[in-house]
DNA sequence: TTTACTGTTCGCAATAATACGAATAATAAA
DNA sequence: TTTATTATTCGTATTATTGCGAACAGTAAA
């Protein structure tokens, strides 16, 4: 039986992406709190998350290689926000997979 | 610093879950297919797509595990159906989280 | 009973994810 | 320049995920 290479839509593999990125608590919790304020420091998310700097930092870059959050150096601090444009395609994407 | 044991929500804890269940393409895929086609076999599945049957096997189980999918035993056949419950549930987390 | 069909489980390997503390980098303030 | 602040990267360990083929289990048909 003959499979194709492009068994997945674009759309489908870049969905499953998103998905796998917010499929995590810690990552679930800080982009559904920048979906409501807009931006934070690491520090304020450190403060509140049960988990040790270097791996918040990990989860950070998860976030930013997924493309749904990016980060603005505001010495000595560094300002997290969603990424709108992909924040917007994720949500068309999710909007469409989840038919709602 | 005080880090309560309680730092995420039911609801972001299970959004993850769903989340996670769906970061995958395969997985992406047939939770897609079902959503759209009430339901469908095994060997469906696994005449599209590019893994093994085993391979197959063990993502049916595990969006059986998260609970987004169930299985009925049609002999010689297995079909799977979305777990109607829990995907609504899904779609209202989603819908909440995303502010869709 | 033997054979065919469907799909799962087992055993194994390779890779990815999660987590921590120590070390590092970059900037600002003293 | 030294110190303080903030956050990342490095090194490491542990566990989870993904994948395959072989072996197994359950049912139906010959």
């Amino acid at each position: 039986m003959e499979k194709a290479k492009n068994t997945f839509t674009e759309n489908q593999k870049l969905t499953a992406r998103f998905a796998k990125a917010m499929g995590h608590p810690v990552r679930m919790y800080i982009v559904e709190l920048l979906s409501k304020q807009s931006c934070c420091y690491s520090g304020d998310l450190s403060e509140v998350l049960p988990i040790a700097k270097s791996t918040l930092s990990q989860h950070l870059k998860g976030l930013k290689k997924a493309g749904l959050i990016q980060g603005e150096i505001e010495p000595p601090k560094i300002k997290y926000c969603l990424n709108k444009e992909n924040w917007e395609l994720a949500q068309k994407l999710f909007k469409n997979f989840l038919q709602i």
